[in-house]
DNA sequence: CTGAAAGCGCTAACAT
DNA sequence: ATGTTAGCGCTTTCAG
């Protein structure tokens, strides 16, 4: 049913060892031959079985992905470009979404390793850090994406969450904003963005109040749930960093339903530069991570590592950039006249 | 390096036959000797190769989606459904972004095809019918997703598409609009919107007028573009219909550019309700896909056609809904005060 | 320039 | 209850 190369042999009168040759281009022979091999395969329509060459020494030419959730703009921008990256290099992607759970980073990590993927992509923040001490030793090349992990002896590729808080937080508080809460993730990397936080108000020699630090998880609807417990705060932040759009969005709609005006009653900034900043009105202001380059970049890593280019393990961090837009501006000081 | 059967059956002291009967749960064996077995393949960390176990007979339990682009919130949402209820079935799903272009389906298609998967889902629309043609006769089950093929003669899952456009319209013209554009894209399933439209019209019994269609491909560009060429019109619509989301936001944009507030100005309905229409403000009113439902029906129907319960190769239609937000209000005949 | 043959890791009869 | 063995489709020496 399936044509095989024993079907192509027979059909073009060569052995299949001819025709594993012209598919690879090794060897030399006859013109003649190749072009009688090449017809025979298009006439019937053959495509090489890539199990059965794996199997008998090749590369799978695949990359796993591990990926909290496809379905988050984020990620899925992210992953478009890695998969475009990887096709340019002759790779394919396997993408998993893993919730960041446990149980499914597990079994996701053994689907990858029964399919014999050459390498492994992880931007997943694997609790368990044994599972991924052990995919260490298991010689199967990997690397971290948008988190790092310096036990590890992996190269990383990251945006520079530090620098990201930073920036965010003396944008806002070069504005005038002294009161600025942070709605972060329970993660390595908004734990970063948190000390760039306090690091902009030490900069600022301001005072950096512990219970403006709010801590959620990512979805619109968190973000309303944040915003409400910033607005109840006796003296309501005038600004707020949400480490990332999504949340960012959530605290938008919870403003506007409190009938407070963005960005004259309470400035907000987010963190990714996603595709939701430009859906929003007015458009949101927020730090921009160089997706395209960090998926190239960690496509190339990878690539070098399967290719035995052993590179010295290196912590890859690029650098975010402010995108201002129209959700943050100035404090006015007028927020006293609301409620 | 690598561990394989072979390793384990040895350091178990049994046959590799043995070994393989644990795996696959298959004949009798003394409870003894499956608890040894297994015991060392924890110890070895010993993971099948897919590939060989699909070599030797077994399917290799993964699917390939075929989609324009990941990283269009409708399709990430849609392929994160499909991932999970394949997983729910045992299955994996290989995703691979199209563009709608030829080249890359013909690749793509390519490329899945020596990974030998089981099945295909193909959402990405095929300018090319005869790989798909093609494709029918290499026996490999395949669905087509968010598009149907009556020639084609194989299944299809997609959401009513004449009807979402006819309740858009009537949605539209029930609020008493009767010069309303249309925004689509150069797809069959935009056509059967654009039917839809013109029934809603025929129903309404108001004149539908040839030039309040503009084609465009899917972007907020292209939306921003669309709404300018709309607002030019000698007699300017008081109402749009974006044939998807991506394109309403665009107009939304566009609009509020040129200083029309939406929706006194102008209503706009979208399609699809992905996660944008949430993020826009006024929120948007849309058609809403059921997503989830389409997803597990189109793995439900892939996987029974794998295991060769064959079905009347049948038209899967299901309805879409209308979902009112804030987009969308009536006609107020004020749109003359406007320029 | 081309072919024969030995694997690659696993499954599935068929033996024992 | 377990083991032997012949493939699965391809790559790769090694001969001819």
């Amino acid at each position: 049913m399936k044509v095989t190369i024993y079907d192509v042999a027979e059909k073009a009168g060569v052995s299949i060892a001819t025709v594993s040759k012209v598919m690879n281009h090794t060897g030399n022979m006859r013109d003649s031959t190749r072009l009688k091999v090449l017809n025979v395969m298009n006439e019937l329509k053959y495509y090489p079985s890539q199990m059965a060459s794996a199997l008998s020494g090749k590369k799978t030419k695949t990359l796993g992905l591990l990926i909290p959730d496809i379905s988050n703009p984020f990620f899925s921008e992210m992953a478009r470009m890695i998969e475009d990256r990887a096709h340019e290099r002759g790779m394919s992607v396997f993408m998993c979404s893993t919730d960041e759970d446990e149980e499914k980073e597990k079994n996701y990590l053994e689907l990858l390793l029964r399919k014999r993927v050459d390498g492994l992509i992880i931007a997943s923040t694997f609790h368990d850090k044994d599972l991924l001490k052990e995919l260490k030793e298991s010689h199967v090349p990997f690397v971290l994406l948008t988190q790092t992990d310096r036990s590890l002896g992996v190269t990383s590729v990251s945006v520079d969450d530090f620098n990201g808080g930073f920036e965010a937080t003396m944008h806002l508080l070069s504005k005038g904003h002294t009161n600025i809460a942070i709605i972060a993730e329970n993660t390595p990397s908004s734990k970063m963005r948190i000390y760039g936080y306090r690091e902009a108000h030490e900069r600022y020699k301001v005072d950096c109040k512990e219970n403006n630090i709010i801590r959620t998880t990512s979805s619109i609807k968190n973000g309303m749930e944040c915003l409400q417990q910033i607005v109840e705060k006796e003296e309501m932040p005038t600004a707020i960093f949400a480490c990332n759009d999504l949340i960012a969005i959530g605290a938008i709609q919870g403003a506007k339903d409190r009938g407070l005006s963005i960005p004259d009653d309470i400035s907000i900034i987010g963190f990714d530069d996603t595709i939701l900043a430009m859906t929003t009105v007015p458009s949101l202001t927020t730090i921009a991570q160089p997706i395209k380059e960090m998926s190239d970049k960690v496509i190339d890593v990878i690539i070098d590592e399967i290719e035995g280019k052993v590179l010295s393990r290196e912590i890859v961090l690029f650098q975010p950039t402010l995108t201002e837009r129209g959700t943050t501006a100035d404090a006015t000081f007028h927020n006293d006249t609301l409620i």
